[in-house]
Order: C-alpha cells, then structure tokens, then sequence
DNA sequence: CCTATGTCAGCACGACTGATATTC
DNA sequence: CGAATATCAGTCGTGCTGACATAG
C-alpha cells in the first residue's frame, strides 16, 4: 500500500511537471500573466484584504502588494481603506478589470476547453472526479509548506 | 454542455496552478530545484543534446544552457562533443548526478506520498483515476502548441 | 509595549531576447 | 553564403527576507 503512495506520488508529480509548461505556454498567450489574473479571480466576488490575498495565493504578504501595486496601475483594482480598521487596505475590481478578467478567463478557458472536448466522456468524468481531491490535496500541501 | 466544458476547464486551471505553485515550493526544500531535477531526469536514460534539452523542457536554448552550466558546476552532468558534428554538445549524467536525482526524486515521493497519505481512500481512487486523463489532456495541449 | 497590517528595499532564481562565435 | 548549434550579456517577472511605518 505504502509502495503504491509512493508510485502514485511520482505519476502524479510527473503529469504535474508536465503540465506546468503546457499551462504556461497557454497563458502566454494573452496580455496579463498567470498570477495576475489569479488575483484578479479572487477579487472578483467582492474586496478583500491584501493578508487574505496572501494566503489564498500561498505567497507573502510583500509579494501580494507587489501584484496589487502592479494591477493597481493599469487600472483593474482600487485600493481603498476598510472604515473599521485603519490598517487594513482593500483591494476591490475596477470595471476595467472585470472587463479584461472576464477576458482572460474566457481566452484560457476556451483553449483548455478545446483539449478537454478532445478526450472521452469518461476521461472527463475522471478529470471532474479528482478535482475536489486534488484540491484537498492542494490544501493539505499548502499547510505542510507553513511549518 | 459546452458550459460544463467552461467551467471544468477553469476549475482544472484553477487547481493546476495552485498544484504547480505548491509542488515548487516544496521541493525547494531540497538541495535541487525542481527545473534542474528535471533537466536532469532528462539525460537519465542516455546523452542529449542541448537543443534537445530544451524542446522537451519546453524552453529556449539559452535557458537550457543556463541549466546545464549549473549542473555542471555541481559535478551532476559532463558535457562532451558530438563525434559526428562539432556544434553539438551532449550532455549526460555522473555518477554522483545519478546519485543526487535518485535522491531527490525519492524525497520528493515521499513528500507527496505523505500529503496523498491524508486523502481518504476514495480520493486517492479519483486522482489515481484521472492521471491517464490528464496525461492524454497534456498530449493534446502539448501538441496545439506545436502549431 | 506587543501584535497585526501593509509597504519598501534589496536579493535570488529562472525565464526571455539579441548578439556573437563556430560549424555544417 | 545561409542555416543550425551553443553560449554570453543584459533584461524582466515574480517570488523571498528583513526593515520599517502605522494602527490596533
């Protein structure tokens, strides 16, 4: 049992690996980077806090700013202040930036939709299927990597 | 169905950069960085040369030479002179390169085996399940970016 | 006084393009 | 001479740590 885990763990880690440069060859296909648009994708359903950008990019907090500081100057987020505690700076979406969000997302996503219509239902159905698990698999890596 | 398509395509892109992220910076735990052990896994199983090097990593010469200079610093690779053309130079692995990414991949293993340790059995089934999936999904990305 | 939040400064790594040799 | 191969030089993006200001 422990040698399948770890046969798993390289085929797993091998597809990764692969498909690291698949991605992002992808998305160097449109204007804002990977990362960016990731930010973007996390502001969309209302502001947030630049900490709570952190963590749910796995980055720190000075690598956040970094990006916000950038999405900032060409106009898809606002910076502003949160009335209750003057510390903290929310990050919202511009107009503009839902516009090229929305735009990136349907570029990247049809690309990546056009490779899925090309497997069969059932490989489709495996893809879906391992989502959540490679989600929780995502989370369990990510509290490891605090330690 | 075409929206199903969509949607499963951005949550896969979703959880794929998060996966890569994760995996990156867990293996920077490690002495190797995780684009060096693959250069390396590369010319496990005989001399290449650098251009090849390259295309398989899906970078650009220049980077790949990069690469190359640094493993070779580190005694894990010899480059050498192709007999046959006096531009070419292969690269093959040492003894103590053979030495470090047998290391290397098995502390890697063994990390991802610990996190997949966490999944309940039915999730581990589905991730399982998906990776010939995602391998076909790699080939089909892989090969559009050919073009 | 100590903690939390965010920003700034400086650094490291890894990719890229453009400009050379060198060889076919 | 033009094409292919590899390297060098310089740049850019994106992450990090450490130091700092400000607010709780």
């Amino acid at each position: 049992m422990s040698e399948n885990l770890e046969e798993l763990a390289g085929r797993y880690r091998e597809i990764l690996r692969h498909a690291v440069y698949l991605v992002r060859s992808i998305d160097a296909e449109g204007e804002i980077s990977t990362g960016l648009v990731g930010t973007l994708n996390m502001v969309c359903g209302g502001p947030l806090r630049v900490s709570d950008i952190a963590k749910k990019a796995g980055i720190r907090v000075p690598s956040a700013t970094e990006q916000i500081i950038k999405l900032e100057a060409a106009g898809l987020v606002a910076r502003s202040a949160d009335a209750s505690d003057a510390r903290v700076v929310l990050v919202s979406l511009t107009e503009l930036g839902r516009q090229k969000l929305s735009d990136a997302n349907a570029r990247r996503n049809a690309s990546m939709a056009a490779a899925l219509r090309s497997l069969t239902e059932t490989e489709r159905e495996a893809v879906k299927a391992a989502i959540p698990a490679i989600d929780k698999l995502n989370s369990v890596l990510g509290a490891v990597r605090q330690s």
